[in-house]
DNA sequence: AATAAAGGTACGCGAATCGCGAACAATTTT
DNA sequence: AAAATTGTTCGCGATTCGCGTACCTTTATT
């Protein structure tokens, strides 16, 4: 599973084996030998995979299918930061207002 | 950092070692290894133990530290709904800017 | 087109580490 | 206090890791 999924992220981004050996400082081979199947990344190799890849380690072992979570804002069950300040809940719920205003709008002008 | 997190995930459940050992088919000292960090878990064994303790792989494998993840907003590398429906990329950068300008306002009021 | 460079695949080897069983200590139950 | 359960540690054989290397294919350079 791992290895199918890692190679679809690689060329949906279009890299090398070796430049995401590089990445993680290993053999262009150990790399290789993921993807193939051969070999299996440690574990390490594994988080370090999913952040190179922008993913989580649930969808590279195939616990979820889904790529990128998704996070239903309405039910605050996560925190959440912008430029690194956390956004508190009053600040998540003006969000939602906003956004909900800006969706009746766009659905008059039609 | 995984022995930690299994440690404690399985001491909040008051489970014994036998018992996961019996859920993941495996033996009892094989898993205990995992706990005291004598040995790692396969993939396949960390999928598991996952669902079997009710979370991520990313929580137990340390690559998120919060039980409750925390997402840079700036970063765009997660799907986000809002009432179920998708909140666009547009979108997400008018929220950024809305916060970003209400930290300014609230800045100047002190 | 010929050559060089880069990307991808396959495999042998030594080293590392896995999973198991066993032995024993610590704790809980009866 | 004896028995049962739980937790800890370790040696062993077997597995498999990561690397280097060799080789083929594809792309870039001249």
């Amino acid at each position: 599973m791992i290895s199918k999924r890692l190679s679809e992220l690689r060329k949906k981004k279009q890299w090398s084996l070796q430049y995401i050996a590089d990445q993680l400082n290993i053999a262009k081979s150990t790399y290789a030998g993921y993807e193939s199947g051969y070999r299996q990344p440690s574990l390490e190799a594994v988080k370090e995979l999913a952040v190179l890849f922008g993913t989580t380690t649930d969808y590279l072992l195939g616990v979820t299918d889904k790529e990128q979570p998704t996070i239903e804002l309405t039910h605050l069950t996560f925190h959440m930061t912008i430029d690194g300040e956390p956004v508190t809940e009053d600040e998540i719920i003006q969000l939602i207002a906003f956004i909900r205003t800006k969706r009746e709008l766009e659905k008059h002008k039609k």
